[in-house]
DNA sequence: CAGGATCCAATCGGATACTG
DNA sequence: CAGTATCCGATTGGATCCTG
């Protein structure tokens, strides 16, 4: 990873891009944590969850974590037409790191509210 | 984090959001692993070894990281001046977490690379 | 050397209107 | 319902020039 790839290029080489690019979009992890947390969901469902999205926006984002592999989309051609979106087993296997970083995220959110212990090294 | 606060806004809520929004910018991750794996260094040699990034992003980025506690800015105002960053404690912190996001990539990666285990659930 | 300031093109992303 | 298409203002981020 040590150089190399403009952050907006084609094919990342180093892991942690190839990633973190999976994620990095707006509203992503949003979204993940929707489908994980109340399961698989309607189109509209996820956009009255995730308030301030626009329907551009979910839709963009939902292609492209589909086309990563991380969520599937099912397609009911009926009268009006039904959409779910749900984990894959791919997206499941983020499961446990996102966890982990929610964790350090709740202790510094912590840490940064009681401001007796701030310090920068 | 089911909903609330659009991406931009000012005092994230929910803990995933709170953290990847230090991670998420360009380039962090980054100077995150240079800083990590060559060690404390001048902003010259950052800028060397992360290809592409341009001065104003760079110091962008690093001012981010700084204000989130994650590195510090050691200024030496000698003539020239040297600037030298580090990985504070805090920013050691995702150590863990961000290997075993590297890893979950690596991973990806491979199978991806090897086309037989293609699918998406 | 390590940036700050400025200018500008490109991209992003919301709002709105329309459709199978 | 679940989008797509279009318009358009707001941001982004590189390039360039300048300084303690």
């Amino acid at each position: 990873m040590d150089a190399i790839a403009p952050q907006s290029a084609e094919r990342p080489s180093c892991p942690m891009d190839f990633i973190l690019r999976m994620l990095m979009g707006p509203w992503t992890t949003y979204i993940l944590y929707n489908l994980r947390t109340h399961g698989p969901q309607r189109f509209g469902e996820l956009k009255r969850r995730i308030t301030g999205v626009s329907a551009k926006m979910l839709t963009e984002r939902l292609r492209a974590l589909e086309g990563h592999g991380l969520i599937a989309r099912r397609y009911e051609r009926t009268i009006p037409p039904k959409v779910t979106y749900s984990l894959t087993t791919r997206g499941h296997e983020l499961d446990d790191v996102l966890d982990r970083l929610a964790a350090v995220g709740t202790r510094w959110m912590a840490e940064d509210d009681r401001p007796t212990a701030r310090a920068a090294e």
